[in-house]
RNA sequence: GCUGAAAUAGCUCAGUCGGUAGAGCACUUCACUCGUAAUGAAGGGGUCGUGGGUUCGAGUCCCAUUUUCAGCUCCA
């Protein structure tokens, strides 16, 4: 584990690397202009506008050599403080340095000078380019200056920086190992799902080892939400436009909405989520105050017109089901309903054993009035009423701005993929607006019509997005009660005839008991099935010879271990259905 | 969508200077009957993503296009 001292260190060196690069584009790119270039959590970038020119692979070697020459001269980097009017004149010509002088303050203005580069920086850096050498760059790419689509595109080159080369050895193995979890590939290799181009992009389809997962996972939250008092509903994956219009959506997200259908006058859409097909359930009759809470879920299919460059197989793709679910409450319910929310979300964490995650309470930006619906005093109470029922909950959470949804505020927990960025595997959300905008009520203790708050709520986000982080996470070693195949039994001969027998009547017996079981008694050698069972990650691989038959007994052995294990028909099945039946993230060993 | 890269058999990939398509695995058939990660042999399988162009000749060079990948932007 890195400690914070050595971080430090690391991110000074990866500056200093950057501040390499940037000499290297230079020599290499005269008209070189630079914006920014810091440090994140793998390494470094530098945002370069090289005018015509663009990055491309052949130069990222090219300006890999020049660094190297850069680092072999070992020029010391030297600070200098200089005051704003001397920095202006310095950068005179740039305006990207003067975009980002004009917001420092004078008198804390510093630039760092390494043999005949200079740049504006606030540092700390290292003493000598020389202590870069154990570099490289990892990947490069157009980006929009202030990330905005509006403005120029610049290159940006990204790079990590070591203080030894094997460090750096170690941290290119580390970047290739997780391109082996990439659940694209732990699909591919498995036979879990596809995607075709005929079909249309962003649009896989599961096989069926991978629908058995994806079943297991629907039945699975379902059961945990029916025993939450949750009613499962099933709504069409149309709506009509004039739905979306009540919701507010349309305004905001009709771009991302597969286009609109006409027909006989009337205007359809292909549905993106399911809030308005709920909020139409509840308006379907009367509800009291005793009523309440009342929690619509669905397993939902939606569709969505995702950017081409944004779609990852089953993570992000153009249709997706997601484990919505929308819960009526009165303002006083809000507390608890919330509560129990965060509370199956992190039962469900401990039943997947995932510990790596990041709650973000979502706020809107109030500059923003083009995303936000416009009320301030609604806005105030949901932000602050979310933000007291997580503060009373214990749970940590950092808040960012501009991040909530156009309805309301969000708690959204945040997981890292193997490949890729950050991204919401559940979310809570608290909803003033849409209520109001359906005209959604319950009749109260005193007679009077009020209007429900609406809780939006996904746990398993959506089951395709969370299949792919369990893979990703499990590098595709299910636990037994997920994996599409859960035992295969391979007969030592094929051609024993009793032996045979014996195989399909332990066959016969753990698929009377409900598990997923494959008999290969294909004419092969024993070690090449068991070398194919192994390739498929099937958890229990039995070999069944004459010994197995003769004392009725069973041999089994583990996905990934070498060891046999030799047990009781009976034990067998007592073991496996323990393990299915308490969904266990790893098999129990016998002491 | 934007910037860059890539696309060759079901999968993973090779294919040099432009000279007429290759391997391993998988699949089919035959032989082998085997006790814990690959038995041997033979065979079938490709309009080299698609459309144009240059050339005597294009998997290879050029243009367009589709899809994939990395990153950016986005994610109700």
């Amino acid at each position: 584990m890195v400690n914070f001292k050595e971080e430090e260190r690391l991110n000074t060196l990866n500056h200093s690397c950057a501040h390499v690069m940037a000499q290297a584009i230079k020599h290499l790119y005269p008209q070189a202009k630079f914006w920014v270039g810091p440090v994140v959590a793998e390494g470094f970038y530098y945002d370069v506008d090289l005018g015509e020119d663009v990055i491309t692979d052949e130069s990222i070697a090219a300006i890999e050599k020049e660094m190297k020459k850069v680092c072999k001269e070992g020029k010391k980097i030297y600070r200098r403080e200089i005051s704003k009017s001397e920095a202006m004149e310095l950068f005179a010509g740039d305006e990207y340095k003067l975009d980002l002088i004009e917001d420092l303050e004078d008198g804390n203005i510093t630039v760092y000078d390494q043999g005949d580069y200079t740049d504006l920086c606030r540092g700390p850096h290292v003493d000598n380019t020389k202590l870069c050498k154990n570099f490289k760059l990892v990947k490069h790419s157009g980006v929009y200056w202030k990330g905005d689509a509006n403005n120029k595109v610049l290159q940006r080159v990204y790079g990590v920086c070591f203080p030894t080369p094997e460090e750096l050895e170690e941290h290119i193995k580390l970047l290739e190992e997780a391109k082996e979890r990439d659940h694209r590939k732990i699909g591919k290799d498995m036979q879990l799902f596809m995607v075709d181009d005929l079909i249309g992009r962003g649009l896989p389809m599961f096989l069926p080892r991978g629908y058995t997962i994806w079943q297991e996972l629907e039945n699975y939250i379902k059961e945990k939400e029916r025993k939450l008092g949750y009613q499962h509903v099933m709504t069409p994956c149309v709506g009509t436009v004039n739905l979306y219009k009540t919701s507010g959506h349309w305004d905001h997200y009709k771009e991302n909405m597969f286009p609109a259908m006409e027909m006989e006058g009337e205007s359809f859409v292909l549905r993106p989520m399911n809030c308005p097909h709920h909020m139409m359930i509840y308006a379907n009759k009367m509800h009291s105050y005793k009523d309440l809470p009342i929690r619509i879920g669905e397993i939902a299919h939606d569709f969505r017109f995702e950017a081409s460059g944004t779609l990852k197989g089953i993570e992000r793709g153009r249709h997706f089901c997601q484990n919505d679910a929308h819960l009526f409450v009165t303002p006083e319910q809000i507390a608890d309903e919330v509560s129990k929310v965060v509370d199956l979300i992190f039962d469900v964490y401990k039943d997947f054993n995932i510990t790596d995650y990041r709650c973000v309470l979502s706020l809107r930006d109030p500059a923003d009035t083009k995303k936000y619906h416009q009320d301030d005093e609604m806005w105030n109470t949901a932000e602050d009423a979310l933000r007291k029922v997580l503060k009373d909950l214990h749970i940590e959470f950092t808040e960012e701005i501009g991040e909530a949804a156009f309805y309301g505020p969000k708690l959204d927990v945040n997981v890292k993929p193997a490949v890729g960025n950050e991204y919401t595997l559940s979310t809570c959300q608290l909803d003033f607006c849409l209520p109001a905008k359906f005209e959604l009520t319950y009749v109260d203790k005193d007679g009077e019509k009020k209007t429900p708050v609406v809780l939006h709520r996904a746990i398993l986000g959506s089951l395709d997005r969370f299949m792919a982080y369990i893979l990703e996470e499990t590098k595709g070693n299910l636990p037994l009660w997920l994996a599409p195949s859960q035992v295969k039994i391979l007969p030592v001969k094929n051609e024993d005839e009793e032996l045979l027998a014996y195989a399909e009547e332990i066959r016969e017996l753990l698929d009377r008991a409900g598990m997923r079981v494959e008999l290969d008694a294909r004419s092969e050698k024993l070690s090449y099935r068991l070398r194919e069972a192994q390739i498929q990650k099937v958890p229990y691989i039995l070999v069944l010879g004459n010994n197995e038959r003769n004392d009725r007994t069973i041999s089994y052995r583990l996905h990934g271990q070498q060891k046999t294990t030799t047990v009781s028909i009976d034990a067998f099945v007592e073991k496996l259905t323990n393990e299915i039946d308490n969904k266990l993230v790893a098999p129990v060993e016998e002491a």
